[in-house]
RNA sequence: GCGGGCGUGAUGGAAUGGUAGACAUAGGGGACUUAAAAUCCCUAGGGCAUGGCCCGUGCGGGUUCGAGUCCCGCCGCCCGCACCA
C-alpha cells in the first residue's frame, strides 16, 4: 500500500496539467469569462510565505471558478522597476537589469512548484521594453490629453551624497547612507492630473459593491472632498491679503492667529529682510516631506508681527504666525486658528500664549471650556450645539448647519466665497532614478518640452551605467542624454527622470488582456476580459495603488486603450492578511553587546527548537541542544529558562510578527515545500484565519496539516477498499451534500478557513462510516473534489485512486441536492431570561403555540418558573424559545 | 499627529442579534508496540456547595426578551500617510 509522498506525486501532476494546457486562457464564448488576479510581486529574490498565501487564495478562486465552467483568466508577472535592484547596484556591483533578471528566474522557478493554475503564456515584467514602452506611448496619449503637467515641487534632499531620497530612506531626518540632515528641495517635476478626477474617484466609490467597506472609507477620507469657506484676511500697514481656507467658518469668531506655511509666498518675502525668519524657514525645511513626520513634530511658530485684520470686526486683529504644521499643498497654504475647536490649534495657542475663545458649547450639560486646562471641543458636525458666538443662523444648530450659513453669510456680504476642495493631490511621478520607465521627452531650447515620437519607442534604458557617483546615472550619461529634438532637429536633451513604480503597477491588469500587443493593449481583447472580477492583495494597498489604478483606468478610456465599461477595473477587490511568525532572540541587557556590537541577536526558526514549558514559550538553540544531547542537560537548561535568564543557549521569544529579515522571523516556502510538498503549505496558510487576517505560522501547524493530508489518503483508500455493503450509506451521503453545500458556500465567500473546518469535519465522518463502497467512494471523490482547490495535488492523485474521469482540475463541481440539506427535526435551545436552560427535538415546521407549550413543559422551565406564569415566551421557529420570568 | 482596522480558552480561530468556544494546535489520559515513531480512542473555558449553579468574548456604560455581534466612551495592537513595493 502505497503512503502519501507529495515530493513524487507535485511534479507529476503539475506536468500532466501543462500538458493537457489546462490553465492557458482562451476565450470561449459558450462560457462566462472570469479574470482573477493577485497584486503581481515585486522580484526580491525568493518567494516569501506571504506570496504562498496570497497566491494560494487566488488560486483556490481560479480553480473553483475553472470547475464551475468558466473561462478563467489567470495571469502573473513582476513589479520589476525600483530601489532594490539600485541598492544591489551599489552594494554588490551588479548591474540592476541583471539582478532583477536574475531574481525573476529564480522565484519563477519556486512558484512552479506550488502548484498554481497560472498562464505562464502570459508573463511580463514592468522593467521589459515592451512593457514599459507601451507605458512610454501612453503617456504621450496624456500629455495630448493634457493629463500630464510639469511643476514645482518638493523632494528630500541629500546634501552629501547629492541625491534624492525616498521617504523610506529619510531616518530621523537623517539620510540612511550620508546620515546628513536632509533638506527639502525644490524641483521641477512631472505630475499626473489624478486631481481633475477627484469628484469622480470619490463619487464612483458608491459603485464598488464588492469591495471591503474600509478600503472605500479609505480612499474616501483621503479624497477628502470638503465645502468651506475661502476669504481674505487684509493686513494692517500693508496692501496685499492673506487667502485663507477654512472647512470650519462658523467658528470664525473664535480666531485667535493667521497662520501660514513656511513655503508661502509671504513667508518666502518676509524672510528677505527678517534674519530671524529666514532661519525658522531654514529649520522647518530642514525636515522630510512625508506628513507623517510634520504631523508629528512639535507644532512651532514664528510671530511675523503683521497683523491680520478680522473680516467681521475692523477693529479686531490677530497676529501672523508662520507655522510649522502648515501645508502649502493643501488649501492655500494659509488658515485662520480657532484654538477651542481644533487640537493643533489649542497646542500652538497654549504654546505662544494666544486666546483661546469658545464659539459653541453642547446643548446639553457643561462642557469644560479650553479657555482653563479642557480639551478642545470637537463634536461631529451632525450634532446639535448651542452657538455663543455666532457667525450665522440660529444659536442652536448643528456643525453642518452653521457651517453653510456662516458660507452664505460671507457671499452675502461678499467678502468670502463658499469652496469645494479635495485634499487630493496632482501624482507627482518624477523620480530621480536610473532603475524606472524613462519619461519619453525631449528639451530643446527653441521648441521648449517635446514628446519623443511614437516610431522610435521604446527610450530604452541605457546599459552602460555605474554607480559610482552619487546622484542619477542618466543624468551623466552623454550618448544617451544627448539627442536631437523630435520636433525641430536641433541638439537637445532627453528627460532624465524616469517614473514612479506605481506608474508601472497602475495598469499590467490591462496589460495581462494582449501581452503582446503592439499598442498598450488590443481593445478587443481588453473588453473581452476586463474587468478583473476579483482583484487579490495586502490591505496596504488600500489607498495608493488602487486609487492610482483608478485613475489610469479612466486616462486609458480616454485614450482610448480600455472601454468605458473598465473604468473600474476592479469588480471585486479581497485584502488578505499577513503571515506572521514568533521570533527568536537574545537581547542583553547590560553593557555587553554580542561580537559584532549588536545589542540583540535574531535567530531563524529552523535555528532553534521552541517549546511551552508552564503555559510559557521559550526556545533552545538546535546547535546547543545537539551538543548536549537530551536528559539531564536539558531538564537544567529548562529550569534555568524558566528563571528567565538569558543563558547561552535560551533563547526568548517574541509574539508574532510580520516577518522581516531584520528579525530573522521568516519561513522559506522552498524549505517547506521540501519538507512537507505544497499541498501541505497552501491548505496550512489557508486553514488556521479567515484570509482577511494576519495568520501565524507554526512549524505545529504545518506538521498537522502534512499529518491530514496523508490521513485523507488512507481515508479515500479505505472507501477504495470498504466492503460492497455497509450500514448508513444515506446518513453519509446527507453529510455529503451538506459538505459541498458548506465548502461551495466558504469559498464563494473568502471563508477558506471555515471551509477547511468543514472539510476536517467532513473527512472524520467519512472515517468513522460504515457505509458500503458505493455511498464511500461517492463520498472521498467528492472530499477529493471540494479539496481540490487548495490541496490539488493531492486531490489529482485520490481522483485518479476512486477511478475518476479525466483531471480533477477539469472535473465538474460537485452539487448539493437540496433535498439532501433539510432536517426534519430540529434541535431547538430553550432559554429562560436569555440563558439556555434545556433544550428540545421539535419537527422543523411546529406550530409557534406548540413549540411554545413543549418548551414550557420543559423541567428546566418548570424549575425556574417555581409555579408562577412567565411574563413573556418569544418563540423563533426553527431557531430558539425565551421564556421571560 | 491624522485616517482605517482588529481585540473570543494555553494557542490559531468558529458563531445571518438567537445553544459562545465549531475545526485545529499545544496539554492530560488510554489502546497498539520490547521501545520509540506513526496511528487510533477518550478528555479538555474558569470556578464552586458538581444529577446542579455561578462567572466568562480587551475595559466601562447603554439598547434588546436575548449582545462576541448594535450604540457611546476608554485601553492595547496592527496597517496607511502621497519618493518602499
Amino acid at each position: 500500500m502505497a503512503r502519501y509522498d507529495a515530493g513524487a506525486i507535485e511534479p507529476k501532476w503539475q506536468k500532466a496539467w501543462e500538458e493537457a494546457g489546462c490553465f492557458t486562457a482562451r476565450r470561449d464564448d459558450t462560457k462566462p469569462k472570469y479574470y482573477v488576479l493577485e497584486m503581481f510581486p515585486y522580484p526580491s529574490g525568493n518567494l516569501h510565505i506571504g506570496h504562498v498565501r496570497n497566491y494560494a487564495m487566488g488560486d483556490v478562486v481560479a480553480r473553483y471558478k475553472l470547475a464551475t465552467g468558466h473561462a478563467v483568466l489567470h495571469p502573473m508577472g513582476w513589479d520589476a522597476f525600483g530601489l532594490p535592484a539600485e541598492n544591489a547596484a551599489m552594494e554588490r556591483k551588479v548591474h540592476p537589469g541583471d539582478w532583477t533578471y536574475a531574481n525573476i528566474d529564480n522565484m519563477k522557478a519556486q512558484f512552479a512548484r506550488l502548484g498554481l493554475t497560472l498562464d505562464w503564456s502570459r508573463e511580463f515584467a514592468t522593467c521589459d521594453p515592451e512593457y514599459y514602452g507601451q507605458q512610454q506611448a501612453m503617456f504621450i496619449d496624456f500629455l495630448e490629453k493634457d493629463l500630464v503637467y510639469r511643476k514645482n515641487a518638493v523632494v528630500n534632499w541629500d546634501p552629501v551624497d547629492m541625491t534624492v531620497l525616498a521617504n523610506e530612506q529619510v531616518e530621523d531626518g537623517r539620510g540612511w547612507r550620508s546620515g546628513a540632515l536632509v533638506e527639502r528641495r525644490e524641483l521641477t517635476q512631472w505630475f499626473f492630473r489624478i486631481s481633475t478626477y477627484s469628484d469622480e474617484l470619490l463619487s464612483a466609490l458608491d459603485t464598488l459593491d464588492n469591495w471591503p467597506d474600509k478600503v472605500k472609507t479609505m480612499q474616501k477620507n483621503w479624497i477628502g472632498k470638503s465645502r468651506g469657506l475661502q476669504f481674505p484676511f487684509g493686513l494692517k500697514d500693508r496692501d496685499d491679503l492673506i487667502e485663507v481656507y477654512t472647512t470650519r467658518p462658523d467658528t470664525l469668531l473664535g480666531a485667535s492667529f493667521v497662520g501660514i506655511s513656511p513655503d508661502h509666498p509671504l513667508a518666502k518675502e518676509l524672510e528677505a529682510d527678517n534674519p530671524e525668519l529666514a532661519a525658522f524657514n531654514a529649520e522647518c525645511r530642514k525636515m522630510g516631506t512625508a506628513e507623517e513626520e510634520l504631523e508629528k513634530a512639535e507644532k512651532r511658530g514664528f510671530d511675523t508681527g503683521l497683523q491680520a485684520v478680522h473680516p467681521l470686526d475692523p477693529q479686531w486683529t490677530l497676529p501672523v504666525f508662520v507655522a510649522n504644521f502648515i501645508l502649502m499643498e493643501y488649501g492655500t497654504g494659509a488658515i485662520f486658528g480657532c484654538p477651542a475647536h481644533d487640537a493643533r490649534d489649542l497646542e500652538f495657542a497654549r504654546k505662544y500664549d494666544l486666546p483661546i475663545k469658545s464659539t459653541f458649547v453642547p446643548v446639553n450639560g457643561p462642557h469644560t471650556a479650553p479657555e482653563d486646562q479642557g480639551e478642545p471641543f470637537v463634536p461631529p458636525k451632525t450634532e446639535l450645539v448651542r452657538y455663543t458666538r455666532i457667525v450665522a443662523g440660529d444659536a442652536e444648530q448643528t456643525g453642518g448647519a452653521a457651517i453653510d450659513a456662516a458660507i452664505d453669510r460671507a457671499e452675502a456680504e461678499g467678502w468670502g466665497t463658499g469652496v469645494t476642495k479635495f485634499r487630493l493631490r496632482d501624482w507627482g511621478l518624477s523620480r530621480q532614478r536610473y532603475w524606472g520607465c524613462p519619461i519619453p521627452v525631449v528639451h530643446c531650447d527653441t521648441c521648449g518640452v517635446v514628446p519623443e515620437k511614437k516610431e522610435n519607442l521604446p527610450v530604452e534604458l541605457p546599459r552602460d551605467i555605474d554607480f559610482d557617483t552619487p546622484g542619477n546615472p542618466l543624468g551623466r550619461h552623454p550618448t544617451w542624454r544627448d539627442v536631437p529634438c523630435p520636433k525641430c532637429g536641433a541638439a537637445a536633451t532627453r528627460e532624465t527622470d524616469t517614473m514612479d513604480t506605481f506608474v508601472d503597477s497602475s495598469w499590467y491588469y490591462a496589460r495581462f488582456t494582449s501581452p503582446g500587443a503592439t499598442t498598450p493593449t488590443d481593445p478587443d481583447e481588453a473588453s473581452y476580459w476586463m474587468n478583473v472580477d476579483q482583484y487579490i492583495g495586502g490591505v496596504e494597498h488600500a489607498i495608493l495603488h488602487l486609487l492610482y489604478s483608478r485613475f489610469f483606468a479612466r486616462a486609458m478610456h480616454e485614450g482610448g486603450h480600455l472601454p468605458a465599461s473598465a473604468k473600474e477595473p476592479f469588480d471585486a477587490l479581497f485584502t488578505q492578511g499577513m503571515v506572521t511568525h514568533e521570533i527568536y532572540a537574545n537581547q542583553l541587557v547590560g553593557p555587553e553587546v554580542f561580537p559584532q556590537g549588536e545589542r540583540v541577536r535574531y535567530y531563524l526558526p529552523s535555528d532553534v527548537v521552541p517549546f511551552t514549558k508552564d503555559g510559557k514559550r521559550v526556545a533552545v538553540l538546535r546547535s546547543r541542544l545537539n551538543e548536549a544531547g537530551r536528559g539531564e542537560d536539558q531538564l537544567a537548561l529548562e529550569d534555568q529558562l524558566l528563571e528567565d535568564q538569558d543563558t547561552e543557549w535560551g533563547v526568548r521569544v517574541i509574539p508574532s510578527a510580520k516577518m522581516s529579515k531584520s528579525k530573522r522571523n521568516v519561513v522559506d516556502p522552498v524549505e517547506i515545500i521540501d519538507r512537507f510538498g505544497a499541498d501541505t503549505a497552501r491548505w496550512f496558510v489557508l486553514s488556521d484565519s479567515p484570509p482577511e487576517r494576519d495568520v501565524e505560522w507554526t512549524d505545529a501547524g504545518a506538521e498537522a496539516a502534512s499529518k491530514h493530508l496523508a490521513r485523507v489518503w488512507r481515508i479515500a483508500e479505505g472507501a477504495r477498499d470498504a466492503p460492497e455493503t455497509g450500514q448508513g450509506d444515506e446518513d453519509l451521503l446527507r453529510e455529503m451534500h451538506k459538505a459541498t453545500h458548506d465548502v461551495t458556500m466558504g469559498i464563494e465567500s473568502f471563508g477558506f478557513n471555515a471551509a477547511i473546518a468543514r472539510l476536517y469535519a467532513f473527512a472524520n465522518t467519512l472515517q468513522k462510516s460504515k457505509a458500503g463502497r458505493t455511498a464511500q467512494v461517492a463520498a472521498a471523490r467528492t472530499l477529493a473534489q471540494l479539496m481540490s482547490p487548495m490541496t490539488p495535488h493531492l486531490s489529482e492523485e485520490l481522483w485518479q485512486m476512486l477511478g475518476g474521469e479525466g483531471l480533477i482540475a477539469t472535473a465538474p463541481w460537485p452539487k448539493a441536492d437540496p433535498a439532501m440539506l433539510v432536517e426534519d427535526e430540529v434541535t431547538m435551545p430553550i432559554q429562560v431570561n436569555g440563558k439556555r436552560r434545556d433544550e428540545m427535538r421539535v419537527p422543523r415546521d411546529m406550530p409557534k403555540d406548540q413549540v411554545e407549550a413543549r418548551a414550557l413543559a420543559s423541567d428546566a422551565v418548570q424549575r425556574s418558573l417555581n409555579g408562577a406564569t412567565p411574563k413573556k415566551v418569544i418563540v423563533v421557529p426553527g431557531k430558539i424559545v425565551n421564556v421571560v420570568i
